[in-house]
Parts: C-alpha cells; structure tokens; sequence
DNA sequence: ACTTTTGTTAACCATTTGGTTAAATCACAT
DNA sequence: ATGTGATTTAACCAAATGGTTAACAAAAGT
C-alpha cells in the first residue's frame, strides 16, 4: 500500500519539525498530527507513543548531526584541510537547521547518560574522534602546530561553529542586530573562522 | 512576618533551580512546591501563575546573566584587559550555573521577539555592547588590533565560553571524556581561551 | 465477489496539570 | 484574651494531553 508509507513519512516529517522547534516537553501530539495533515489516532498507530515517536525523532537527529562530521573526520585528508571540512560542515548544519544542535544538547541534558547509551548502544555511530585526535598528537609531534590537546581543539570549532547560530536570538536582541546584518556576518564568519581556528595552532 | 517572606524565597529559589533544569515546558509546578517544601496552592499565593512565574525567574536569570557582563563592558579598562575579565565572567557564571546559557537561549528562542521585549522594555537592563565596540573600533584605528567586527569579536567570546559548559553531557559522550578529565580541560581553557581570542586580533 | 488485512477516523477515556476554594493556623495589635 | 489580617493547607475543579476503542474505508489476497 502506498498511502502508508506517505502518511507515515508525512508524521515523521512532522515529528522532526515540532520536537526539534518545541522540544520533547514543549511538543504536543495534537500539534505533530495537524502539521502532518492526519488524525491522531494515526500517530499512535505507526508509532505507538509521544516516548517511542520522539526516540525515533532524536535518533535520527543525531544520527545527520553526527554522520556528515563523521565522514570528514575518518577522511585521510591533511589535519588543516579536515579543521576547514569541519567548519564547513557544522556551519552548513546549522544554516539548513538552526533548532538541530540545541535539540540535540538541550535533550541529552534533560535525558542523561542512560538515555544516550540506550540510543547509541555501544556508542556505534557517535562521531569517532579518536582518529582525529591522533592527527592532532601526530602534527603537534612533527612540529607542524603548536602543542594542543585535542579536545580543546575540537571544542573550540564546535563552539566558534555552532554557538552563534543556536544562541541568534540572544544575539540579535543584546547586539541590535538586525537580520540582514546577522546573515552577512554570518556569511563573513565562514571564511574567517577557519582561518582563525588554525591561525591558533600554526605553529610560526 | 518572617515566614512569608521565608516562604517567598524558598520558592522562587526552588523555581529557579527547576525552571533551569527544566525549562518552562518541563518544569511543574507541583515539583517547584515540593523542592521548595511547601503546598502547591502558595505558589499561585505568591506568584498567581505558572507564566508569571516563569517570567520572574527569567528575568531575574537574564539579569544575572547580563548585570555581571554589563560592569566589564562600561568600565574603561583596557580592551585586552577587558576581554580577559569578559571571558572570566563567563566562564565563572558557568562553572556556578551550567544550567543558565542554554536556559536562556532556548527560552528566548521558544518564545520569540515579543516575549523579550516585554521582559526587557525598552532594552532597559540588557547588555550594553556599543561602548565596548566603540572601544573595538578605536583600537582598530589606532593601529593596536587588526580590523574585526566588533561583533564577530563578540560572538566569539561568547561562543568559546559558554558553549563547551553548555553541551558539556553531548562533548563528554561523544569524545569519552570523564568528569575528572572534563573539570581538568575546563580548567586548562580558563587560561588559554583569553590567550587565544587576543592572539586572533593583535597586530603583530 | 468476498474475505482479510491494513489504514484512518471520530469519539472517548484516564491521568496529569495548572489553578481555585474554603477552612485552618499563625502573628500580632488592641 | 480576642479580633484581624496574613499565611498555609487539603480538597477540589476544569482544561489539556497522551492514549485507546470501535467503527469504517481502502487495498490486497483468494
């Protein structure tokens, strides 16, 4: 049957747009079912409960949060060239999607560990890091850069990346900052940012 | 009398910890009352409703998020000087508070233009960013600093900052880092974040 | 054609939740 | 002591909300 398969897209669809803008608390089942056209008896049919829809929901964020990183970070690309790829991808993210990365922070934090683990079970599929910081270690070692623990390496391109975009609001409110404004710096922040993000570990 | 206003307190600190913790959404009113230790009914004594509140908490965090920021930003120190306190300030407000940046960010973001403003009217009590990027610009002239937007600046003092205490739960997980090693990485950013955010804009 | 399975809905249900009420208790001035 | 106003609570209420049911419609299988 055809029809299912739409409907089912159309409430999952849904489901993306309200739990990432309202949040699991803020969402309401009467609202995902008038965004997706179908009556709300259906959602629980396909997905039996508000639990199971919005774990399906998080998975799903997580996993597009988490997968296009993942492909540059197992890339065997130069370590400037794979910062520059990160930037790029984490700030493409947040454009496509403003609401994705608060989604995603502000729910593991309300969840917690046990939460997360049930989703990522064994951790499979969580960004891999780990050869990543290896590279750092291995050009810190060759002299390349300046001697930097990777996590705070990597903390710093996700905070310059995806802050300014989860926080516009705030921004635009405390700095008076209009929306054509914030979309040129925005847009002046792609190019600038990598090149500061690796000007703070050139070594000179 | 003295227990009103006992009452009184213990409530909007019990209001204050679970709005936090929980945002507007999450958070209910019969969990406020039993953190607090008292029956549900002297909430609606006190503060009438849910939304009015809510609202005072988030005024009152929003103002101590931006009060302690406003005295560096009007004081007249020198602008390294000044970015070295601004960063100081942030990262102590998160060490005490965790809960606070996202807290406020994802309410502003929730409720929208009209919410912030009625809370803040006339932009009266939020953080008054033109002295300091009047300062930025003077120092780009004079020759001390390369040319920066002041709110590229801005944005980035705030991202680097806050948003590592922010997503804390999601960068522990997805880079396996335990809290012993996460205080010690928090600690070692204290020193270099100042460092590296004025590297990025000295003239050499 | 008709039986069975799948999809869809309106009406309904139970619980949660913000909010109210009326009575009780407390503090204190007289 | 007693009256008065402020404080506190148990019990209650109405609306909202997640979830269920039973009936109906549409496909698919035979």
């Amino acid at each position: 049957m055809v029809s299912s398969i739409i409907s089912e897209k159309k409430i999952l669809r849904a489901a993306h747009k309200v739990f990432r803008e309202r949040g699991m608390d803020g969402a309401r089942m009467q609202d995902i079912s008038d965004e997706a056209g179908i009556n709300k008896a259906l959602l629980h049919y396909y997905f039996r409960s508000k639990e199971l829809l919005f774990e399906k929901v998080f998975k799903e964020n997580a996993d597009s949060f988490f997968s296009d990183v993942n492909a540059v970070l197992t890339s065997d690309k130069d370590l400037f060239v794979k910062i520059r790829l990160l930037c790029e991808t984490y700030m493409d993210m947040c454009q496509e999607n403003p609401h994705l990365p608060v989604f995603i922070i502000t729910e593991i934090n309300k969840h917690g560990n046990s939460f997360i683990n049930r989703i990522f079970p064994g951790g499979v599929g969580k960004p891999d890091f780990v050869s990543f910081k290896a590279q750092i270690d291995k050009e810190v070692k060759s002299g390349k850069i300046k001697p930097v623990h990777p996590a705070f390496l990597i903390m710093n391109i996700l905070s310059l990346c995806l802050f300014p975009a989860m926080a516009r609001p705030m921004m635009q409110f405390t700095m008076d900052i209009n929306n054509t404004e914030f979309r040129q710096i925005m847009e002046d922040r792609r190019k600038r940012i990598p090149d500061m993000i690796i000007e703070s570990i050139r070594k000179k």
